[in-house]
DNA sequence: GTTGAACCATTGGATGTCCTAGTATATTGC
DNA sequence: GCAATATACTAGGACATCCAATGGTTCAAC
């Protein structure tokens, strides 16, 4: 983006909480806004990795899910529901897709109120080279040391948990 | 928001990693994806906690960065930087909160490329108030453990540092 | 001084997300 | 079997974010 601030801008946020009375939830306010940041910046390079493709993260995440589901089909509900955006989300992004002819709907067989999404052709090999251009651009360099990734993907599983995403021990 | 799931779907998404021959960056894919929908969960809760202010997350942002400025006032420019936004996010932002009559724009006075925003007196109210919600709504109880919380802010500002967030040692 | 490059804010366009209905189909209870 | 409830998808609206382009203003080089 721009020139880097001479700052951190989240340390300075926390002082300012600290200095106001609220020094018992500053750092819990830092970590949130890092994770905010920390997204942000994440999501940009992800996009910007699939443009060539196309592509968008949201409509990549859910082609990504039907390259590996069994026949290459779900039901929308149940792509919502493992990608865990809102229902309306899966309908834009079939609706984009399918005028792109990489992904098609069609009917239930026997729920009437359902419907499936299926991959074509195409939208198969979008799937593999754009996964594996994420793969090279993004996620081989993460920008994480191997011992941090660990720790966040714990952390970040603990939470998830508690928010009730999923079920565990 | 539904039933939680029986299995971690970012788990899951490890796997499928892991079974199609991308091992070496399946760990960093996971946390990744960990982050965005952590983020997600993060940005639901606090947006549920202004919304009885009448203030998004973007809006509320402003007035809170403006609260801790020297006489409430910011040029946009400045403003953008320090939020780490795009310029135009910002217009967007002081466009709604000047019609809630929470800040109010006005001329620079050497320079007249810059355009200074400040804050209203209903707007320092709707700041203090709005904050005092997040800090018990929210950041009281983040759903991480405190050792957690301090793991995070190190991991997460070592990668804002090593993307040109910022400069330091 | 003039002129051209750099900078600031805004507008218009594309996306994505969520929420609130509304329509259609299933399932459950009596 | 029929009514009441639940579930699945879609349509329309509100917001936020980014990008590209536009109109002004400032600054620096000559």
């Amino acid at each position: 983006m721009g020139t880097p601030l001479s700052r951190d801008p989240i340390a300075d946020a926390r002082r300012n909480w600290e200095e106001h009375g609220w020094a018992d939830v500053a750092a819990s306010m830092a970590a949130i806004t890092a994770i905010m940041r920390t997204q942000q910046i994440l999501l940009a390079r992800i996009e910007l990795t699939l443009k060539p493709f196309g592509l968008t993260f949201a409509r990549y995440e859910l082609l990504a899910l039907l390259s590996f589901a069994r026949n290459g089909s779900l039901p929308m509900k149940k792509a919502s529901t493992l990608l865990q955006v809102h229902p309306t989300s899966i309908t834009n992004a079939v609706d984009r897709l399918q005028d792109a002819g990489l992904v098609r709907r069609s009917p239930h067989p026997t729920d009437g109120r359902t419907t499936l999404v299926e991959l074509t052709a195409e939208g198969r090999t979008l799937a593999k080279r754009s996964t594996a251009a994420l793969n090279t651009g993004v996620f081989s360099d993460p920008g994480f040391e191997p011992d941090d990734i660990d720790q966040l993907i714990r952390i970040l599983r603990d939470f998830r948990r508690n928010a009730g995403d999923f079920l565990g021990s």
